[in-house]
DNA sequence: TTATTATATAATATTTTAGTTATATAACAA
DNA sequence: TTGTTATATAACTAAAATATTATATAATAA
């Protein structure tokens, strides 16, 4: 799962969301990405290949331009991870659920022993 | 979006989710979230408190022991930003599936001028 | 060819993160 | 009270991430 950590990672950045968000509008050149950021040129291309690397966005050649566009399959994996959890949350809601409309109403005090 | 930075930060380190993972499957102990790991008790504690931080668990106090469990919403914000961009992903694809509809077989060569 | 444009890469400084060991604290057991 | 258990915190180190400036490269324009 080594690619997680680098999808998730780069998805922690505000700039990189930024560019995402931007992206999602359709395809751009670095130039126009780096525009409405307080930051450097180099900075927004290492951004770039951050998220290239992590699978998020796919880059073409266009003469001296590098038209970035989001990867179709880009939040796949980190779809299937989340969806795990929700999945962890919803079954441990149910239980719980069973286990107050079995326990029924002022029947709490169980054996544990410390406060609640 | 303070926020998202820490969650998508904190869902970035395979040891923390490796512990999500765990709790998935309901409450359980520091201790006992630190055995499987080769890292030391006070690591554990710090990935437990960025977990926290992060709003993805919450910790309450049983004696000397503090049971740590999946918080309910851990991935609200996170599903939200996400569905974002699938919602963009879906919408470029429908575009460009206009697009090749609209152009018809063997029509591909536009006015751009570079080579493709 | 030479200059310009769009982008990438290198060197470097700064900050953040992740781990370690040592130590503190609070509850419990004896 | 004293020792033990469960956990947290502090001090520190090492490694990774982020940004900057300076420079390289490749395509286009003149």
């Amino acid at each position: 799962m080594r690619n997680l950590d680098h999808t998730f990672a780069a998805l922690a950045d505000p700039t990189r969301r930024a560019i995402l968000a931007r992206l999602a509008l359709g395809e751009t050149t670095v130039m126009e990405l780096a525009q409405p950021f307080e930051m450097t040129q180099p900075a927004i291309s290492r951004h770039l290949k951050v998220l290239e690397d992590a699978g998020l966005i796919l880059r073409r050649v266009e003469g001296t331009k590098r038209p970035c566009r989001l990867a179709p399959d880009a939040t796949r994996e980190v779809d299937a991870w989340l969806a795990m959890l929700r999945k962890a949350l919803s079954a441990n809601y149910d239980r719980l659920d069973g286990v107050l409309a079995a326990m029924g109403p002022a029947k709490h005090a169980k054996k544990r022993k410390g406060r609640r």
